[in-house]
DNA sequence: CGGCGGATTGAAGGGAATCAATGCTTGTGG
DNA sequence: CCACAAGCATTGATTCCCTTCAATCCGCCG
């Protein structure tokens, strides 16, 4: 650890980026798993669940109501962390569910408390929970004060913006394994307005969606749907070293971390 | 700090309770600040933001689309602890305000940095914004899936837990200083409809809102209006550790952590 | 007393939900 | 190899919750 009385007036940079690698380098000596569609990879009541990396395909947290309606607060996609507070917190309380074939790593929640003594892990740990914090806030803010069309293109832009920072696409192009009823669970629409809108945004050119294939055609004309949501550009740096250490994935076939 | 190699079966209840002493300890040194209404005390764009415990009165943390259009993403009581995450990511990006007269206490981004270097108190922030992302899923299951009448429920019932909890307040009624614009704003709706669905709610012998003080007339009845949505009781047990230090405070006069 | 911000209330329009069919693909079995 | 089932996507018609527009009211303060 950082010995003495360390002061980080640029920040905690160096803290972040070694704090990533322990973390990486104990999830990658994990098993890993592969699950298929719908698989509960944590449930909302299991007591003390691990942290989880995604590394192909994608999944989701979601909270189910009584009366069986679901909400979908985050997707999660290839090289996301989640649960790191899991191992504080001791109960999800969400489920977290593969949206299609998925492949992950696992870290037990007794192990992830060990690792966070490592005060540079517990700072990673940290801008981790920052960033999914960072993304429930921008969700907030689209299902709060934009429409239908204007969710959409947040939404697309949003996972877009994320498959490119990790170098994960290079293109404007993507899988998106989810069902539009997903899509409607997560926006806070139903399935039928969910294909209305998609069915808009090809009419003006913004963005193709068949079936599970994304292609925007009009980035900039996708920005003005959403001008003023809150800009995920702002993401440090450090950041960045979520991926780099693995090869860059593309197109239609689901991206995958190695 | 915890030495060896540590294995929290229980859970880190130990280091929890510890760190949330340190970092109250810390902000108590730190001068009190007294504010009006609509004060910023952090700008989205702020450079290395501070820690923000707020003492006396609420304040909210909102993004500002373009158009000038706005969204409150998480409303904030007395006690409650914003900002760690500052420490780490060196911006807010998101507003925190007044809500009305409110007194805090602020801890420099750099001395939170030097703080983080602890791991009982690394482990606390991070329970910290485990808490506060875990607002934000309940907020959002709120907004995605209930319709006006159900949002105000889970809005009261929430805010209502969050002070019993920190014994701010004994009985049902509290004070809440917001505008029925700013309820607006953080439920996705506009102000007029809050107003009737306000105006329904004391029709139902619900729950009576005038001016800016709340009376709850019928729990169980509310608690139906959102049944399924995420209980909050779910809250670990350490977490009782924020207050009990200071004096409950009472009724419509606002909440007061000392 | 006048003015101002917030709360209320009415009327009309619109975006999204609901209800209801009908395609389209894919996987399975005869 | 084709029929068939199942799940998802698509589309039309209708309903309704919420927004928008517009006044009016009310409590507070200079």
């Amino acid at each position: 650890m950082t010995a003495g009385v360390p002061i980080f007036s640029p920040g905690a940079s160096e803290d972040l980026l070694s704090g990533g690698r322990s973390l990486r380098r104990a999830l990658a000596e994990q098993p890993y798993h592969m699950v298929e569609r719908d698989a509960v990879i944590v449930a909302a009541d299991d007591r003390d669940p691990p942290v989880v990396q995604i590394h192909r395909g994608m999944a989701y947290r979601s909270f189910t109501l009584a009366d069986g309606r679901r909400a979908i607060v985050d997707i999660l996609i290839p090289g996301d962390i989640v649960g790191v507070d899991h191992a504080v917190l001791g109960r999800a309380n969400h489920d977290i569910v593969a949206t299609g074939r998925m492949g992950y790593r696992a870290l037990s929640a007794a192990t992830a408390r060990e690792l966070m003594t490592d005060p540079q892990i517990a700072i990673r740990a940290l801008a981790l929970i920052g960033e999914a914090r960072w993304r429930a806030d921008r969700h907030i803010t689209a299902i709060t004060r934009l429409d239908a069309h204007g969710r959409i293109g947040a939404f697309l832009l949003g996972i877009y913006e994320r498959l490119r920072r990790r170098d994960l696409i290079a293109r404007p192009t993507f899988n998106l394994p989810l069902t539009q009823e997903q899509m409607a669970d997560h926006l806070g629409l139903t399935l039928v307005h969910v294909n209305r809108t998609l069915r808009r945004l090809r009419g003006e050119r913004l963005a193709l969606i068949d079936r599970q294939v994304v292609i925007i055609l009009d980035i900039d004309g996708l920005h003005g749907l959403v001008r003023g949501l809150p800009e995920p550009s702002y993401l440090p740096e450090p950041w960045m070293g979520e991926n780099s250490d693995w090869p860059a994935s593309e197109l239609p076939a689901t991206a995958v971390l190695r």
